[in-house]
DNA sequence: CCAAACTTTCAGAAAATATTGAAACTATAA
DNA sequence: TTATAGTTTCAATATTTTCTGAAAGTTTGG
C-alpha cells in the first residue's frame, strides 16, 4: 500500500470510529489528519485536504482545542494560525475519557443519586430504589476505571492487567 | 420525588446516556423501561408508556434481543410475545462491551494491521508506521480493558482496582 | 382450510445533526 | 487610520438518522 492510500484509511477508519462514539465524524477526521501529519497545518490545508468548508473547519477545530486533543501553533512571520495533535496515545486516551466521563457519568449519576431518594416503601418502589442503588454502582466502577486510564498509566498492576 | 417521575427520568436519563454511546435513545429508553418494570412487556404496553409507534418498538426491541440485553417471555395461554431485560449489571455490562468491541474496537485494528504495511523507508513512512504501531498498542490495551469487564468480575487485582 | 391475533417490514415523513458560505468581526502592517 | 489577512459566527441548507403507519407476513385455534 502506498503512504497516500494508508493515511487515507487511517483518516476514514478513525472518523467511523469517532462517530460511533458520539464525536462527529469530520472532528475525528481532522484529529486523525493532525495526527499522522508531521508538521503543524493551517484552517487552509484542513479544509483543502478533507474538502470541507472554512465554517465547518472553523467549528471543529475549535471542538478540537476545547477537549485538548489539539493545540494552536504560531510560526513567526505569519499570521496564519497551524494547528497539531497531542501525538501520546497516553495523553489521548486520558483527554477523552475525562471529558466522556464529564459529560456522560457525571450527570447519570447525578440523576441516579436524585431518583434513589424516590419515598415509599411498597414492593415496587424498594426494587426501583434497589435497582437504582445497583446501577448507581456499576456508575461507580466505570468511573474508577476511568480514572485509572487518567492516572494510572505507570501503575504496575494495571500494566499486568492490560499487557 | 414519587415513583412515577424518578421512573420517568430514569428512562429519560438513560435514553440520554445511550445515545452519547451510539445507542439510539429509544432502544435505550425500552431498554430502561423493561429494567424497571417488575414484569415483563407486551409491545403493546412498550409503545404506549414511551409513547411509540408499533414499527419503531419492534425494530427496537428486536436490536435489544440481537444484543443479548432484553428476552423474550411467553405466557400460557396468551399469543402475545412480553419481554424483559437482564437485570444483572454485570451481564448488561458485559453483553454491551463485548459488542462495542466486535463493533468498533476490531475494524479498527484491521485496518491499523493494513496500513501498518505500507511501503516505504522514508522518513515521512516510518513515522507514519511508528504512529500506526502507536495507535495499535493502544487498542490493543483497551480490548484487554474489555475483555476484563467480560471476563474477570470476580478478579481480586479488578475489585481491588475498582473499589 | 379460514379467520383472528399478533409480528415484521419498509417506503415515505419527520426530526435531529452536520455543513456551507457569506457577512461580521479582529488583528496587524503600513 | 486604512487596507489586508485571517478568524468566527450563524441562518439557511443538506445530510443522516430515526420514526411512523399501513400493508404484508406469520402463527394458532377452531
Amino acid at each position: 500500500m502506498e503512504l497516500e492510500e494508508a493515511k487515507q484509511r487511517f483518516i476514514q477508519g478513525w472518523g467511523q470510529l469517532g462517530a460511533s462514539w458520539g464525536i462527529n465524524r469530520t472532528m475525528a477526521q481532522i484529529q486523525a489528519l493532525l495526527l499522522i501529519s508531521t508538521k503543524p497545518l493551517s484552517t487552509d490545508e484542513i479544509m483543502e485536504k478533507l474538502m470541507i468548508s472554512r465554517g465547518n473547519a472553523n467549528m471543529n477545530i475549535r471542538d478540537l482545542i476545547a477537549w485538548g486533543l489539539v493545540y494552536k501553533s504560531f510560526i513567526p512571520g505569519d499570521r496564519k494560525e497551524y494547528y497539531y495533535s497531542e501525538k501520546s496515545m497516553w495523553e489521548l486516551a486520558k483527554k477523552v475519557s475525562r471529558e466522556r466521563k464529564k459529560r456522560e457519568l457525571e450527570p447519570l449519576v447525578r440523576m441516579l443519586d436524585e431518583v434513589k431518594a424516590v419515598k415509599g416503601n411498597d414492593d415496587e418502589t424498594k426494587a426501583f430504589r434497589a435497582l437504582a442503588e445497583d446501577v448507581r454502582k456499576m456508575a461507580g466502577r466505570a468511573e474508577s476505571m476511568l480514572d485509572m486510564v487518567t492516572r494510572l498509566e505507570e501503575n504496575v498492576f494495571f500494566k499486568w492487567l492490560t499487557k
